[in-house]
RNA sequence: GGCGGUGUAGCCAAGUUGGCCUAAGGCGAUGGUUUGCAAAACCAUUAUUCACCGGUUCAAAUCCGGUCGCCGCCUCCA
């Protein structure tokens, strides 16, 4: 199995550092609105390589931080006139919901912030002991970047030639060098009562230090895989390195996967722009999780993805694709010879499913040999080439598949009341009674269910 | 200015350590099969061409030089 690594630029193959054993961190939201299509890109991927490494046989432990105090949740609790708690709880859960909606697997443990902060007042206490951190006039505590010296090895940055830009000129902390991040912010007005007692007063930690810490508590000083958007490779991720490797003075990380940004019909989303989405925004026009998680999904990670709607579009044609398929291979009206043909033609689809997986998740061939399989299964099926037995073969790689893809339709509720009617028209079409087949048909047209009829009779499906 | 990505059919998108590429796969479109009529489904067809110009080579979407376009990061945005 081979990743492409941030750290090192370079497609690698993964090594676990203890046996079956997958440490994995992932940067989680800041819980101060509904999150957008953007962070489920990003939660997708994650959950694309965590369900590849358990499917490859790997025991994934991951853990997925919960931003819960910050710039933003504190200036919208005070805004709303609810307090912190109240506000990162209700977006919490309103993105654990959105994540079960996108059959996102959950993390084994999804720490708060807020729940960490003596341990992140240990950190720090521990990186000024080391002499990389100081407090500053402002109270606040800086990690002194020139004294890490692999300070820039992840981004690839350096920080001499770094362009002064007016947001670092302007800067007003009292920071011995402008590229010194907070460890520990000290209280001011705008923080209304959000403050933690420190030994350098109140306040709160920094952004990039829980993730240090977090990971440094639930799994261990250095771990196999952490993931996150593209844009956190500079400075986030470059500041956990800084922290925890000057804190251990072990490797923090083996693995840095990056998932690229996501555009909207081609512009950068933006609410300016008027194609600013949240996972409820689209689920709200009428698409399905399942459909948002396709599009999402059939990007290669690492490549910029066009969300359109156009996607979606397409994306509910493929599912589409791949439901009729299944259907028809569960139908009763399966009954052909044993082939060994078919055998043969899973195994090799099966076979070239995992090279293409392992090689840094490439959906892009995944997705085009199980297209290529669903045509080959399709001509089995019309040449009579398959039987209960082969036709369990072809389901049971199906399911393999979607035990990473996880796009099978999930079973629909269809009332009774639409069930009998369905029934109804398949006796009037038994009877030729068109009249009565072609009624029932408008009636449930009208009910919001179009009709299909197959040689098992008539079937209610939701338009 | 620094670092990085990218430009392939109507749309999305593989391929970029050169040669089964006379370029995957998806959507769409068109034709056919099926159907009481439909719908759905299935099958088939759909880029002599890879942003543009020039070069290297027996051979280039793939390498080299140049030009143009788009996108991201450069201190708290996945």
């Amino acid at each position: 199995m081979f990743f492409n690594n941030t750290l090192t630029r370079k497609k690698e193959e993964f090594v676990s550092l203890n046996d079956r054993q997958v440490f994995m961190y992932t940067c989680g939201p800041t819980v101060y609105n509904f999150a957008h299509i953007g962070n489920f890109r990003a939660n997708v991927t994650y959950d694309l390589v965590k369900r590849w490494l358990k499917f490859r046989g790997y025991t994934v432990k991951h853990v997925m931080n919960i931003t819960d105090v910050d710039d933003k949740t504190i200036r919208d609790s005070i805004a709303a006139g609810i307090s912190l708690k109240e506000l990162t709880d209700k977006y919490t859960a309103a993105f654990m919901s959105d994540c079960k909606k996108l059959r996102i697997i959950a993390p084994d443990i999804h720490p708060r912030a807020t729940e960490n902060i003596f341990q992140m007042i240990r950190l720090v206490c521990e990186l000024i002991e080391k002499g990389f951190a100081y407090k500053a006039a402002d109270n606040c505590v800086y990690f002194s970047i020139s004294k890490f010296k692999d300070y820039g090895k992840l981004s690839h940055l350096n920080m001499k030639e770094l362009r002064q830009c007016d947001r670092v000129t302007n800067d007003e902390y009292d920071k011995e060098n402008v590229s010194d991040f907070a460890l520990w912010k000290a209280w001011t007005e705008n923080d209304g009562d959000v403050k933690w007692d420190s030994p350098w007063g109140p306040g709160r930690p920094g952004w990039h230090l829980e993730c240090s810490v977090m990971a440094r508590e639930f799994l261990a000083d250095t771990i196999d895989i952490h993931m996150g958007g593209e844009d956190l490779i500079f400075p986030h991720h470059e500041n956990e390195i800084a922290q925890s490797e000057a804190a251990t003075g072990k490797p923090f990380v083996k693995y840095w996967l990056h998932n690229a940004y996501l555009l909207v019909e081609g512009k950068k989303m933006s609410k300016s722009l008027g194609n600013f989405f949240t996972a409820r925004d689209i689920i709200k026009k009428g698409w399905t999780g399942r459909e948002i998680r396709y599009v999402l999904l059939s990007t290669h990670y690492r490549r910029q993805l066009n969300f359109t709607f156009d996607g979606l579009h397409a994306a509910r044609s493929a599912l589409q694709r791949l439901d009729a398929l299944r259907e028809k291979l569960d139908g009763t009206n399966i009954d052909g010879k044993a082939s060994a043909e078919v055998i043969e033609a899973v195994k090799l689809a099966r076979e070239k499913w995992i090279i293409a997986l392992d090689d840094d998740l490439d959906i892009s061939a995944a997705l085009a040999l199980l297209f290529d399989f669903v045509r080959e299964a399709n001509r089995f099926i019309e040449s009579g080439k398959i039987n209960k037995s082969s036709s369990k073969t072809i389901l049971s790689f199906l399911d393999d598949v979607d035990e990473i893809l996880d796009i099978k339709k999930s079973a629909e509720e269809i009332p009774e009341g639409i069930i009998k009617l369905a029934e109804e028209r398949t006796t009037a079409r038994k009877e030729k009674n068109w009249a009565r087949a072609d009624e029932i048909r408008n009636i449930l047209k009208d009910k919001g269910y179009t009709i299909e009829d197959t040689p098992d009779g008539s079937r209610a499906k939701k338009l």
